[in-house]
DNA sequence: ACACTAACCTGCAAGC
DNA sequence: TGCTTGCAGGTTAGTG
């Protein structure tokens, strides 16, 4: 699903909807991680007024056009969202579990797996957002910070950049590359790294995702834009679902562990864990 | 505080 | 051809 640069490009093609008013709001499967609220219909007749990105949450301000914000709907995409404007006649794909129309335009939830959110902003729900480590494209996240974040984790150090209370945006795909182009074993101990390491893990999780972005993030299976566009990101992949596959630097086959539950493929050779670079 | 697991759910591909 | 198994862009809650 939609890593930082998916749910970035997704919030972007969205910005047309900025200004106009919902006319209806319609739930046909509200069970999604939690319920929808049952009272989003209060959108009716109140008008986008902004759109944000927090970590992998949209955030959708509403209000009166010129007005005070009302309502701020936060949305997260889990792993098979996707957000798409369409016209209000398109025919319903299975899976479409909500429909926000605008006067000449419709926003459609899709998502199979049903592991994404919509819910209000508000007090029971804000500390979703206030446990959230920085934004990695941000000063915020440097290598002095993670330096210190890091100095006490055993945990491997793909377990770590992927942590939301360590930094927020990194999933999968972008963690496994990063590693690779700092040839850092992604088993290895997060406290064992260098600075010299830390420095370039940095500098690579920042470049990765803001080159990811300028592609229009990655599409490896059903992720589209607002604007049902696919991204073009992973054909810059390099060792992320090549298992068995040469690399791309040195020809070793590319290899696959599992760590925390999640794939992570990597090459034994560029990405030694006893002898790091 | 940290490390690690199970769980949420559907679809698809691979293997038998 | 079918059935079963395992795996998939995420995150939280619960365990030790």
């Amino acid at each position: 699903m939609p890593e930082l640069p998916e749910v970035e490009t997704t919030k972007n093609s969205l910005a047309p909807l900025i200004g106009q008013k919902v006319t209806t709001v319609v739930v046909h499967q509200s069970s999604l991680r939690w319920p929808v609220p049952n009272d989003l219909d209060q959108l009716q007749g109140q008008t986008l007024l902004r759109l944000e990105r927090r970590a992998k949450y949209i955030l959708a301000y509403f209000g009166q056009a010129g007005g005070v914000e009302q309502n701020i709907a936060l949305l997260h995409l889990g792993m098979s969202g996707s957000l798409t404007l369409v016209e209000p006649e398109r025919d319903l794909r299975k899976h479409d579990h909500v429909l926000i129309s605008f006067e000449h335009i419709q926003l459609r939830y899709h998502d199979p797996r049903r592991f994404g959110s919509i819910l209000w902003l508000n007090d029971n729900t804000q500390t979703l957002l206030s446990k959230l480590a920085p934004e990695p494209l941000t000063d915020d996240f440097n290598t002095d910070y993670l330096w210190q974040k890091i100095q006490n984790k055993t945990a491997a150090i793909k377990t770590v950049i992927m942590d939301n209370h360590i930094v927020v945006g990194v999933g999968n795909i972008y963690a496994t590359e990063a590693l690779f182009h700092t040839h850092i074993h992604p088993l290895r101990p997060a406290k064992s790294l260098t600075l010299a390491e830390v420095t370039a893990l940095t500098d690579e999780i920042k470049r990765i995702l803001a080159a990811a972005i300028a592609l229009g993030g990655s599409t490896l299976k059903d992720y589209v834009n607002g604007l049902g566009e696919n991204g073009y990101f992973q054909q810059t992949l390099d060792v992320y679902g090549r298992a068995k596959e040469p690399c791309h630097r040195c020809s070793t086959l590319i290899e696959t562990i599992r760590i925390g539950q999640r794939a992570s493929a990597f090459c034994p050779d560029c990405q030694k864990f006893d002898n790091p670079i």
